[in-house]
RNA sequence: CGCGGGAUGGAGCAGCCAGGUAGCUCGUCAGGCUCAUAACCUGAAGGUCGCAGGUUCAAAUCCUGCUCCCGCAA
């Protein structure tokens, strides 16, 4: 079966070298995003997948746009039969999804028809969930809502944050995608259609995504502060001994039962030793690991030491 | 040349603007108190103040260049 790899993204990694490794699949190419430049000093940065194909010595195209008639008739010259897409980053138009004679196949991180779209991960971590998935979808022109061939449950873990669940997603993969596709090999991979009513649908995070809402329960709180790390990291702000306003991340935070039934949501409650209690719009939370504008990520107890903060100051106002 | 913050014993910070004996909260070690303790008391060790130059009688502090870390923006 030769198949065309679709994807940018880490999460998509080890379902990629699955592929690659496998006797009964030939990946003939992988179609990834162009280079860009990221972080502070705007370098450009390549994508992860693009290194593991030069490894395998599979040929890579990085077109600005996928849907561009000059690499539509590059992906047909490579006779596909199949197109592996996840995490990809632009839409794929018709004309594509029915180049590869069998299709397109998605591999999305979530149980679908919940959570179509990008921050599906997150949002399943901030909904309080108990378990996620995996779903290997036939795609068509719609965003995430193809007729689905298999999904995988995964457990959710009670300290997993966006970015640890990521990478277990992202190992559970290849299993279910290998099984979906032995299926289609003989013949007994169903399409069978997604519920419309029991859909839902999330947008891309973006940094401002992460702000804190303290009006919102203890319980919130701790999911958003989960969904949030390490991308795009929860946060507030803070009122520094000099009248500045800096950011203050927050990255590990669970419940916690000081009553806080008399303070106002963002006030801190406790501020000494190694805790750091704040209230919110229904009980409080407690602060273990934090890191504020300028500095690197510490625990409580070391940004104590050298930041007084006062019990009853509010954050963010 | 996108904007800004930072680098001070093992940790987190103050001191810098108005140059002149290295400070705070912890940690570590020793001793004491205690049935006991992450508690308390006493004492000790540990820092060429990121690097390199410059100004000065004198630089953590002022000037210049460099390295690394971080926030914003993308």
């Amino acid at each position: 079966m030769r198949i065309i790899y679709v994807g940018t993204g880490e999460i998509g990694l080890p379902s990629f070298k699955a592929l690659l490794e496998h006797d009964a699949f030939e990946v003939v190419g992988l179609i990834t995003q162009p280079d860009k430049p990221a972080g502070r000093k705007q370098a450009l940065k390549s994508p992860a997948t693009k290194a593991l194909a030069m490894e395998y010595d599979v040929p890579v195209w990085q077109p600005e746009r996928i849907n561009h008639e000059e690499v539509l008739h590059e992906i047909a010259q490579l006779k596909p039969d199949l197109a592996i897409v996840c995490a990809y980053g632009q839409i794929l138009k018709k004309e594509i999804l029915h180049l590869p004679s069998l299709g397109c196949l998605n591999i999305h991180a979530s149980l679908l028809p919940a959570y179509r779209g990008a921050a599906c991960i997150q949002e399943a971590l901030r909904q309080g969930d108990k378990k996620t998935g995996i779903t290997i979808m036939w795609m068509d022109e719609g965003l995430d809502t193809g007729d689905i061939l298999l999904s995988g449950e995964l457990d959710i873990l009670p300290d997993d944050t966006a970015g640890t669940l990521h990478d277990r997603l992202a190992e559970f993969a290849p299993e279910i995608l290998i099984t979906a596709l032995l299926k289609i090999g003989d013949g007994t991979a169903p399409r069978i259609p997604q519920n419309n009513d029991q859909a839902s649908y999330v947008g891309r995070l973006k940094k401002q995504s992460g702000r804190i809402n303290w009006e919102k329960s203890a319980r919130e709180i701790c999911n958003h502060v989960r969904a949030m790390t390490p991308w795009p990291t929860a946060f507030t702000m803070i009122r520094a001994e000099d009248g500045s306003d800096k950011t203050l991340k927050l990255f590990d935070v669970i419940l916690n039962d000081v009553d806080s039934t008399a303070a106002e949501p963002g006030q801190i409650l406790v501020a000494e030793g190694n805790h750091l209690v704040i209230s919110t719009g229904q009980g409080s939370i407690q602060v273990r690991a934090l890191q504020i504008e300028g500095r690197k990520r510490m625990s409580t107890r070391d940004f104590l030491l050298g930041y007084s903060l006062k019990a009853g100051s509010h954050l963010d106002r």
